[in-house]
DNA sequence: GAAATTTCTGACGCTGCGTCAATAATTGAC
DNA sequence: GTCAATTATTGACGCAGCGTCAGAAATTTC
């Protein structure tokens, strides 16, 4: 049926376009400045028909959520690709965990109003699902390396942790760190003066105390990340225009 | 003048009456349903005296946070005392950060609630200020063993962190993993299935690739753990009663 | 004991969510 | 091309919850 699908593509074509509404606001102005009414009135379209797209307002959060994180994940998967060591393209996840914190900002607050208890809750299990499994898309990228990095050699073998809990130690000092950066509004007072070199740094004498090959020294393991980053940021910035 | 300070310690008093009605609320149903009214209803008060009290729901929200991260500092406190090497110390505050998050729950969950950028934003600059105060105070605790240890050798120079640098890795680490854990209800069909003992296991492996003296194996630091944790178990506990 | 002051109260105005009966547009059978 | 049936859109409405403030009640002062 030309014609159903015809309406159908007016419909997803709508759905993106208050999605692509929606998102500045919550950007600009955050979750309580997202209402309704307002979205309604800048789409010149009535409340009730937003509501035919979207079951409530948080829902809308979790769709932004959902294309924030499939960006994340075709990041990561550009990153773990090629042949170069295993720990070298553990390196470029983290370039491009950078790269999504600073480049894409937008998309990375989305992630964090995602991870907001209220908003959370009052989603659909289906958008949640999703969400999920983007996630442990993600993490299986990385799971991926350090699998083969067990098979080659590089990483001797973990007696006491499966490789996912090898990469959520990683998963949570990067997260972790991204989070206190951003609701922290004074680590500078605090002592920290440079957040981003000090989790590069950590992350290395993490790995390093796994033993994980090749890279011993820190200065090293710096120098390689910024020829890291300047070599990916094209390939980075080239993902993150198609992605729009 | 008596009579004043009587007055004052009675508002005092339903200030903390307030709180006391508050918590299980938040603790048990939410933010959203933390309402004014409802609030005034069970207290037996009308809502303009709640209001009297705190300017808005968040503040109480902040007020809670100040209760909650006072006991964190003084659990850390604790933790830090005592004429042992600085890293079985610094183990401790690990232990004492379990502690808080897994026996303080109802403490735990306010400071996420706190986190809420909704919440914060709403909120005073003052009670932000202590908050800001307290999560620094505890940050000083750790710094000073990092530095003792750098004084005694234990730990080499850090040419390329401050003190408060080398924290920052561990605080990104724990509190990583414990928003991950507290928001990732699925973390077992990540493959992640003892995140405590993981992140205990990381954080080892941490220090060790920092060259932090004096322990080597992965072994003996687990044992050393559940050695600290049943010595210190008592002792938090009655932190955590004196607390109330 | 009465005036002055402080404290308490809850009805009120307002905002914003989500609904649904009424209205408009589209479809497809003839 | 027409019209009944179906589908989509609309925005007024009911409701909940925030924060206010004019007046009531209690307390203090003289």
């Amino acid at each position: 049926m030309v014609e159903i699908s015809r309406k159908q593509r007016e419909i997803q074509q709508r759905t993106r376009e208050i999605l692509r509404v929606a998102k500045p606001i919550l950007i600009a102005e955050g979750f309580q400045a997202l209402t309704m009414d307002r979205l309604a009135s800048r789409m010149e379209y009535a409340k009730g028909t937003i509501y035919n797209h979207f079951p409530n307002k948080e829902e809308i959060v979790l769709a932004l959520a959902i294309e924030a994180m499939k960006l994340r994940h075709k990041l990561f998967d550009q990153a773990s690709t090629g042949d170069r060591p295993a720990r070298i393209r553990l390196m470029t996840i983290g370039v491009a965990c950078e790269f999504y914190t600073q480049r894409c900002t937008e998309e990375f607050q989305v992630e964090q109003w995602m991870r907001n208890a209220n908003i959370w809750d009052k989603s659909s299990s289906e958008r949640q699902r999703i969400i999920r499994e983007c996630e442990a898309g993600c993490m299986q990228v990385v799971a991926r390396l350090v699998r083969e990095s067990l098979a080659q050699g590089e990483l001797l073998a973990l007696d006491h942790l499966t490789p996912e809990e090898m990469v959520f130690g990683l998963w949570a000092i990067t997260f972790g760190s991204q989070i206190l950066t951003a609701s922290s509004p004074s680590l500078q007072a605090l002592g920290v003066f440079d957040p981003i070199r000090t989790i590069r740094i950590h992350c290395c004498r993490l790995l390093n105390g796994f033993g994980w090959q090749p890279i011993q020294s820190e200065k090293e393991y710096l120098k390689l990340v910024e020829e890291i980053s300047a070599e990916y940021f094209p390939q980075f910035e080239q993902i993150q225009r198609e992605h729009r």
